[in-house]
DNA sequence: TATTGTTATACTCTATAACTATA
DNA sequence: TATAGTTATAGAGTATAACAATA
């Protein structure tokens, strides 16, 4: 049926790229309602959970953890601090850096996003079943893992 | 260490929407090199791929096909007819519709990325064995062909 | 001289609306 | 009235360069 319906048997359904693509955008696509009233969207959540974990870190060193970039940081961190989900102080140990804190408030409002997240996630794998489904986070956080210290370390190389 | 290295126990390493990002983005690192003489990039050589298996689609079947917007089709197709990599012409059938063909040369280029692009997701997944590997396209198929037909058919269902 | 944070700029990708010619 | 293709426009995301303050 040329001009017609579906184009059956193109390789297309097993490109790494083309699956690479689709699962991006449907994930958007699922995650938008549950960060959207979020200041920022979907990085700034990640930066939140960046900030629930441990201790106060520099601007750049949050860059780097959540692999933005840090001229992207300074004005999701605006619109944060505007929205007390975060404070910045000043480093006393270096007064160029500035330490960011995540406030009460944004930890409540990272578990809302969190719980609304998650559900988000079981629609979008919800083809697969408890042990597949897991499987893919699992493979998906290892290849995430070994990108990031790529990226992040050309220069720390040895060489 | 506050403000200095790394932010280690923060929850990002099992959060899906981090690991999809960091892996989205580091598939277009390493697939920029492979796709960087196909006018259109990454979308150009999707496109290739759906033309060369089977009878010629019109541009919007096409478009459906990899999941592009038409009106990106039209000027990804004029870059992809300069340069002679594929053609078009009128459906007999239907003379608003326009039917894609590709060319000779389109697919030796087609070829040659293919080639290029299986090296550079070799390097993507470096660190998956054969079968974690195999596993992850597997399952990131899956869920992509249930994203496509999510996002194509709202309103082709049974409302 | 190098680094932290900031600002400005440009480029890509995506989404939407409006227009034409057909059906 | 609806559909195929085209054109134009606006928005998000990303990347880069340059600057001030500090190390």
């Amino acid at each position: 049926m040329p001009g017609g319906g579906d184009i059956a048997g193109s390789g297309l359904d097993t490109d790494l790229g083309w699956a690479i693509r689709l699962v991006s955008s449907a994930f958007r696509r699922v995650a938008t309602e549950s960060v959207a009233d979020l200041p920022g969207g979907a990085r700034a959540y990640l930066v939140l959970v960046a900030l629930a974990g441990g201790e106060p870190p520099s601007q750049l060193a949050l860059a780097k953890a959540v692999s933005l970039d840090r001229t992207v940081m300074t004005y999701l961190l605006d619109d944060l601090e505007a929205h007390e989900l975060v404070t910045r102080r000043p480093d006393p140990r270096d007064r160029r850096a500035r330490l960011v804190l995540i406030t009460d408030t944004g930890r409540a409002r990272l578990d809302q996003v969190r719980h609304s997240l998650a559900v988000a996630e079981t629609r979008l794998l919800t083809d697969l079943d408890d042990h597949d489904a897991h499987q893919l986070r699992t493979l998906l956080s290892r290849v995430a893992r070994t990108a990031q210290r790529d990226s992040v370390a050309p220069d720390e190389a040895d060489c």
